[in-house]
RNA sequence: CGGGGAGUAGCGCAGCCUGGCUAGCGCGCCUGCUUUGGGAGCAGGAGGCCGUGGGUUCAAAUCCCACCUUCCCGACCA
């Protein structure tokens, strides 16, 4: 590709809006444009990406055994009342009427098309296991899209399905997408971290995340340096023996009499422990919330937070809400700040670690009022123990007890043990072996196929823009006659050009007319892996200089053997 | 949904507080000449519903109201 006839607006200056690299440099170096909030363009050379990227998912996915297909995007309502997920994707879901009133969606995710496709065309036990995937545009509508190509509306998703007649069945097609997701991110460059997850309502057993440790991520994870463990930190978890043990230990038997305090217009943690000169983790905080519009009261330690993503899961709801001031005066008889669980009519879940706590300080449901020397069993009853709390750095490993870290993460590829979710809501049913009619069993796997190009370049950038990977570079190389003026280097560039060109390398001539600095600075922000500059300094000697951007590595060869030498570095 | 910032030429911004000439600057773009190892020089030029609608005023980019768009933070922690 010549780049004076090539479609590739580079900006100088940081566009304003952009606040993360890799939004900024897509922008600058002329990959994409924005038409509306978090929806983009690709130009031809943020398309050549992608498309390198989807080779290298198509092959693998290949590979792994899938066929691919192409899902309609469009979607009556009706499909996605059958799961139950029209009413549970509410705004965030693009809606839509045809010319007759009918309702319909941006399909936002295609479990229920998969399904419905399925169940007409498979009878038997004879046709699975079956693995299809496609990879297509999703519509979903962000409550807030973010960071560039990070979280759009409007996005570029691999999806795969598989159905099988039993459990056991999935698990080796499971590993088999595994194993192909491990060699996806690797091919293109990504150090990825697989994680623990929580299905939540989409239901069913394992569930796995991965994820490339970025600090843009929106994603927490913990991760435990000694055994390895790694989960998503809002997958509720079982806290180890050992911990439970400590934490029971450190339970005091003899107990001193409650009492009551007069703590005014104190309603926080910080000003309650301050006046009454206790720590933060001598209080016991209870958060009032509604659950599918029943009154749940949540305890924790007074310097913890909770995660409501765990709270959903534990109590597998949808619809939760902290309560206003209004319902927790109601529930409690107290004002918002004083609440406590003493005397308090309302289910209770308490975190794991207030199993260990004795003689705390509570509301006491009573206006200005704390309780102190509050301990449980004695004073108040709690029906559940949960992991409820938001993660922190050194909290101990659930699988070994050692200190964990907790680390941002953007989510590139989940894999989901989906069971029997929508089959059975969609009576996706087959024949087996012993004539009796059963429900397929389902599993589901995605990759954020245009997000692959953001955490490629939050990993692979310098000050002067984007390293590209040799497997998604959008060209091999890149040829900089440094003046254009001169007959020899126009006419070397234009061999060598062609010479690369002819072994089926992609190449970058840049034939246009500008001064060198304008298009070093050029190469570097595009992030072309080889540079191969022909210039004075070198052709005195009759030599091209050939420069790794990854490493800034320079060597010269004898122009003869230019062409062969590059080649070599491109691995063609 | 709540809070904050921003909307003036393709991009980055000034002007607005304290209303008043023809609305500026840098980059980019076009033409010509000169240049060519790290975003070049000179000369000439094109390009604006100052986000939209309403209001105040003799007069509005500037003041007031409403709306739209966009970016960031937070998702009510008692």
């Amino acid at each position: 590709m010549r780049r004076s006839e090539f479609f590739l607006p580079t900006l100088k200056e940081v566009p304003s809006d952009a606040e993360i690299r890799s939004h900024q440099l897509m922008l600058r170096a002329g990959l994409i444009r924005r038409l509306a909030s978090g929806i983009y363009y690709y130009l031809p050379f943020g398309f050549r990406v992608l498309q390198r990227i989807i080779g290298i998912v198509r092959e693998e996915m290949n590979g792994a055994g899938a066929q691919e297909v192409l899902l309609p995007a469009v979607h009556p309502k009706e499909l996605w009342d059958e799961s139950g997920r029209w009413d549970l994707y509410g705004e965030d879901m693009f809606h839509l009427f045809d010319r007759k009133k009918r309702p319909f969606c941006l399909a936002p995710t295609h479990e229920e098309a998969i399904t419905n496709l399925v169940r007409n065309e498979v009878r038997s036990y004879k046709e699975l296991p079956l693995l299809l995937y496609q990879i297509q545009t999703k519509f979903r509508d962000e409550p807030r899209p973010r960071f560039g190509m990070m979280r759009c509306r409007e996005f570029l998703m691999k999806d795969a399905y598989s159905f099988h007649r039993d459990d056991k069945c999935l698990q080796g097609t499971y590993k088999k997408v595994y194993d192909a997701y491990v060699r996806i991110f690797r091919r293109c460059g990504l150090d990825c971290e697989i994680v623990e997850a929580d299905p939540g309502l989409i239901g069913g057993g394992l569930s796995h995340e991965f994820m490339v440790l970025a600090p843009s991520g929106e994603d927490i994870v913990v991760l435990c340096p000694k055994c390895g463990y790694r989960a998503n930190a809002d997958k509720p978890d079982k806290p180890s023996d050992v911990e439970r043990q400590t934490s029971y230990d450190l339970r005091r038997t003899t107990h001193d009499e409650m009492k009551e305090v007069n703590t005014p217009d104190m309603k926080t943690v910080e000003q309650v422990s301050a006046f009454l000169k206790v720590k933060p983790s001598q209080l016991v905080k209870t958060l009032i919330y509604y659950a599918d519009g029943k009154p749940v009261a949540v305890l924790v330690p007074g310097d913890r937070e909770v995660n409501e993503a765990k709270l959903m899961s534990v109590l597998k709801t949808a619809g939760l809400k902290l309560a206003s001031a209004d319902q927790i005066e109601e529930l409690t008889g107290g004002p918002m700040g004083f609440s406590g669980p003493v005397g308090l009519k309302a289910g209770m879940i308490a975190d794991h670690s207030v199993a260990g706590m004795s003689d705390f300080v509570t509301g006491a449901n009573k206006k200005d009022t704390h309780l102190f020397n509050v301990n449980p069993d004695r004073d108040f009853k709690i029906e559940r123990f949960e992991d409820l709390t938001a993660a922190r750095d050194g909290d101990p490993c659930p699988k070994c007890g050692a200190g964990t870290e907790v680390k941002t993460g953007i989510e590139l590829g989940h894999t989901f043990n989906l069971g029997t979710r929508y089959s059975s809501a969609m009576k996706a049913k087959f024949l087996d072996e012993d004539g009796k009619e059963k429900i397929m069993v389902m599993g589901c796997y995605g990759i954020g196929v245009s997000r692959i190009i953001a955490a490629v370049i939050e990993q692979h950038n310098d000050e002067n823009g984007i390293i590209w990977p040799f497997s998604i570079a959008p060209f091999s190389a890149v040829i900089l006659p440094l003046n254009m003026n001169d007959e020899t280097q126009k006419k070397l560039a234009e061999e060598i050009y062609e010479g690369l060109t002819a072994k089926g390398a992609d190449v970058l001539l840049d034939d246009r007319n500008e001064p060198a600095g304008v298009k070093f600075k050029d190469a570097d922000l595009t992030g072309i892996p080889v540079k191969v500059v022909l210039g004075d300094r070198a052709l005195k000697e009759g030599k091209v200089e050939v420069q790794l951007r990854s490493s800034g590595e320079k060597q010269k060869v004898e122009k003869s053997e230019a062409v062969s030498e590059i080649l070599k570095l491109i691995k063609l």
